[in-house]
DNA sequence: GTCTATATACGGATAGAC
DNA sequence: GTCTATCCGTATATAGAC
């Protein structure tokens, strides 16, 4: 779907071709959870899901998931403590639910764009789609960002391994434009997640600075490209101190 | 006393230059909080606070400040909860002290390189210098990072303004370079935050790649002088898809 | 499908012994 | 300066009514 973009494209242009949103990521998340789901009204269960995952984003963004409690989550909802639990597990499993979520999420990216020829394009689609994917779903993946350590071991790992997948791709690519290599390529890689992962962790300073999502996109895009090129010619010396 | 150091320099030549290290902070946070602790031998209370403070970095890096419980406190440092309340006034307070400490050495660090003529030499050296602190000091960093948005109100603001001075520094010296102007600037300013800040945030990543602190700094210092340089020639207009 | 009421356990904080 | 024992509030989870 994905093929109908051009290389540089803005966040409007990537709604279109997103096979994922804010309004049918219920039923996604209705779909990977069926079977823990008592609830079989198929409208209200997509209903309270979004009362529910909407106030827990709300509520474990000012008090953290695990000072968050299940009557705050009533509340919120306006849910009972035997109501929630016709949707949910165990407070776990409902951090775990975001977390299944946010690494599906990360699984299929990349390959929107496997089929563009040049590597420095198609790194610089994968930057900037997943900076768009943060825009749509910054609950979702400031969650896991911020909360994944938290949780349990295995749920941890995967975070951390999703983390990881993503950065060695970027690293191939980066290798593969002939530009930089080894040591260099994998540092920079790291510093592309680091540059992505911004925007949903401090959107609060760019929406205050009036910054949108396609300017910010437009900048990390430039910045790593001048890095890469930077290895074409030698660099000006500092002025020594 | 950072007058000492060259432009370019490594953690090592840091570690002479900086007041504050791994060993003499406990000493630092004694006295900025003697008139709360009631203990009163001093070596005593420099011993247990390293206790606390190392057990409380350890919890809140596995299960979260607000999971971990005052009684799990005890059974790490071996204090009584009769004992812990020798030193601290409450939980919260805890997390106060860990606060107060980190933005006391961010408000005294950009001091450190006013003296540097050159705003980009300044701001290279800014960068190097926090990238440093934070190896130094990556518990109370990275603790703050994650957790400050948990507390109290005036305690999130107080992280928040924090970052907002230094970012607002740094791109003063990058508009004062004469490089790059208003837009521009402000993005490449956030974007170095973001990349110092990664070498506390994800250090089990660079741990396990081998990658060490001085080479992160020089890549993060390459990254930034690039984009900046990049605004002296044209770009390479990237290949169409 | 959602509610109220309750079982059971653990949290932060303090009092008072030594 | 540190300990043990305890107060009081609140947490998750479930049972059973409607």
């Amino acid at each position: 779907m994905m093929e109908t973009l051009a290389v540089s494209f803005t966040l409007a242009e990537f709604r279109k071709a997103t096979p994922l949103d804010e309004s049918n990521i219920w039923a996604v998340l209705l779909d990977r959870n069926n079977s823990r789901i008592s609830v079989k009204r198929r409208d209200t269960a997509l209903e309270n899901l979004e009362k529910i995952f909407a106030a827990t984003f709300g509520l474990a963004n000012t008090l953290g998931f695990r000072a968050m409690t299940l009557r705050d989550l009533c509340r919120e909802t306006g849910l009972s403590m035997g109501g929630l639990y016709g949707y949910i597990e165990s407070k776990d499993q409902l951090a775990a639910m975001i977390e299944d979520m946010v690494r599906h999420v990360s699984e299929v990216l990349p390959g929107w764009f496997a089929h563009i020829p040049s590597p420095q394009d198609q790194m610089e689609c994968i930057l900037r789609a997943h900076i768009f994917l943060s825009e749509i779903l910054q609950p979702w993946l400031y969650f896991v960002f911020l909360e994944s350590r938290n949780l349990a071991a295995p749920q941890r790992d995967i975070a951390k391994a999703s983390e990881l997948s993503m950065e060695a791709h970027i690293a191939a690519l980066i290798n593969a434009s002939g530009m930089l290599s080894s040591p260099d390529s994998a540092l920079l890689a790291a510093h592309c997640m680091s540059l992505v992962q911004d925007w949903h962790l401090k959107r609060w300073k760019f929406r205050s600075a009036n910054i949108d999502v396609d300017a910010f996109a437009e900048s990390v895009v430039r910045l790593v490209r001048s890095r890469i090129e930077s290895a074409r010619a030698p660099a000006r010396q500092p002025v020594a101190g």
